[in-house]
DNA sequence: AATGAATGAGGGTTCATTCAT
DNA sequence: TATGAATGAACCCTCATTCAT
């Protein structure tokens, strides 16, 4: 992964896997098919595990403001756990590879079904439409998280958890 | 740019560069060095044609709104002319290449800028630290501008203005 | 032909087939898709070339014998011009490749329907079955002619095609 | 033998050789030095096991037709037996790998010999030379049974048989 | 004696780049 | 200036063989 988020698929030789592993060529396909699987399955596997983390995070609360909380402190800590795997996920050359089930369409569909909701309640501002402004909000969410990954000296912890807070609580809604 | 668009740099040959062109395979390197700073020089070329549009669309505002929107329909009609590019910059191994100084930084700072000058008036809410912010608001309009260059079918010019603006607005500020 | 006729397919690397031809490594892959190709190519225009010659031998004579002698000579002179060739159809691991529709089995063929057209003129002789003795003049016919090419000078041109002749002949009937 | 009959020296790997026997990789270096080695030991235990079947058979006819009859008879139960063996002996990447001393050549030197003895009595016919002819009859019992071992339904043990000493007895001479 | 993970040399293939024409 | 055949370094992957357990 660390290798990976340094410098792509087509940047990292299979060699340099099995060696920054410790291990000989050939022993890399003892454990991988081969180094675009790897690559996808690191990709599949980090997309759903994230979320999973994300789908856990909005199980309990109720309120909107608060769902917003719990999912950013989810996705924070997400980041903070799987530095390098973030940047696989959000760095994105993940695209060009075909090996994502877009990590961002995810995340994008997610707040669009949370904007169609506030729509229907008639609490979306009237010039969003949800499409775009859920496109941009997984936008804003995974450059802020890839930003801070490629050094979290960066902003606190809780910088980042504020600012997603506010600027999703803005896009979702809350009529002026 | 409409290969480097589709498959990134490293999916896409010299070769097939230069057949695209209607030129043999040698007739390339009478044009570029080599494919990498082709692609380099494709990437810095057009990011300092976007600042440069951004610039000048903020020249006249004074207004903060009016200067939001100038913005946004600037990068919006930037997108609109040059689709290809725009998915090269934004979709984005453009970082894994080491090719780009950031479009996002790039324009990420001229949001940061913003931010510092709306803290020094007390304009900004106080949650909001100018960095992440500033990031966060690159970020969404970076995905915004991607996804909709991928299919301008997928919503109209208007509603990506729109989305921009506000979400913009209320991140640049705008005490609530 | 070389190569592959003192080799095999798996003896043979497709860096020594590029030094041998006195080329590059990788001008070997302008001229053929693959080493496995290359072989498979080599052994069915060889298979269709020598299926040709005999059958263009076997046009004009009406007698038997004429046309057994004419079939002989063909594939003798076939052998003399296309030593390495024939060492590949009939030298064979060409079984093993999967890539001959088998040489033999098409001699064979031949054969079998001339010992059909002799069975129904009743000039065979009873205890021989057509099938296994269509495959038993084939691999005659491919071992005279595979150790023959291995050193010419084993023995005569005409001592091949004389045994050939003699023992066809009586292969194909001629009831005693 | 089975795996090796199928696929040939180089189609089999070590690793399927252990595993269709039942033990692990490493196994196998315990009871064969290595791959090459057993390939070209069991073609070598199998001709030795051949000649020595057909010596045997030859020891009691004195009649030519009689000797021919039971070396037929020998050759054929021994390919009932050996299905597997007489396909990598006949089917024959065998010369390819330097393996065998070429099993082929053993027979035809045992029809050489009965040749030459022929020509000293003066009943081999003038125009058979005895090496071309031995290679001939070598080549055709070869074949014979090798297309015969693939498929045992492919004609009854007696029309094999029946063909193969028609076939000898005329290549052995048997003035007409 | 058996195991099977580990090794690493070797081979097939690609492709960025060159250069004689 | 344009060409495109040729180059050869580099990469992915396989597999015969070893050896600590």
């Amino acid at each position: 992964m660390r290798l990976f988020a340094q410098r792509g698929l087509h940047g990292v030789t299979s060699h340099e896997i099995a060696r920054g592993a410790g291990v000989a060529s050939g022993t890399f396909y003892l454990h991988f098919a081969d180094k675009a699987t790897l690559y996808q399955d690191i990709v599949e596997d980090g997309a759903s595990r994230l979320a999973a983390t994300i789908a856990k995070s909005c199980e309990k609360p109720t309120e909107v403001a608060a769902l917003v909380r719990a999912e950013a402190v989810a996705v924070v800590s997400f980041a903070e756990k799987n530095q390098h795997l973030v940047r696989i996920l959000f760095g994105s050359n993940a695209r060009i590879t075909g090996a994502c089930a877009e990590v961002l369409d995810c995340i994008a569909s997610t707040f669009e079904a949370a904007l169609e909701r506030a729509r229907a309640q008639g609490t979306l501002a009237d010039e969003l439409a949800p499409a775009p402004t859920a496109q941009a909000l997984a936008g804003m969410t995974a450059r802020l998280i890839h930003w801070w990954s490629q050094d979290p000296k960066r902003a606190s912890r809780d910088q980042i958890i504020r600012s997603l807070v506010r600027l999703q609580l803005c896009g979702l809604g809350e009529k002026r």
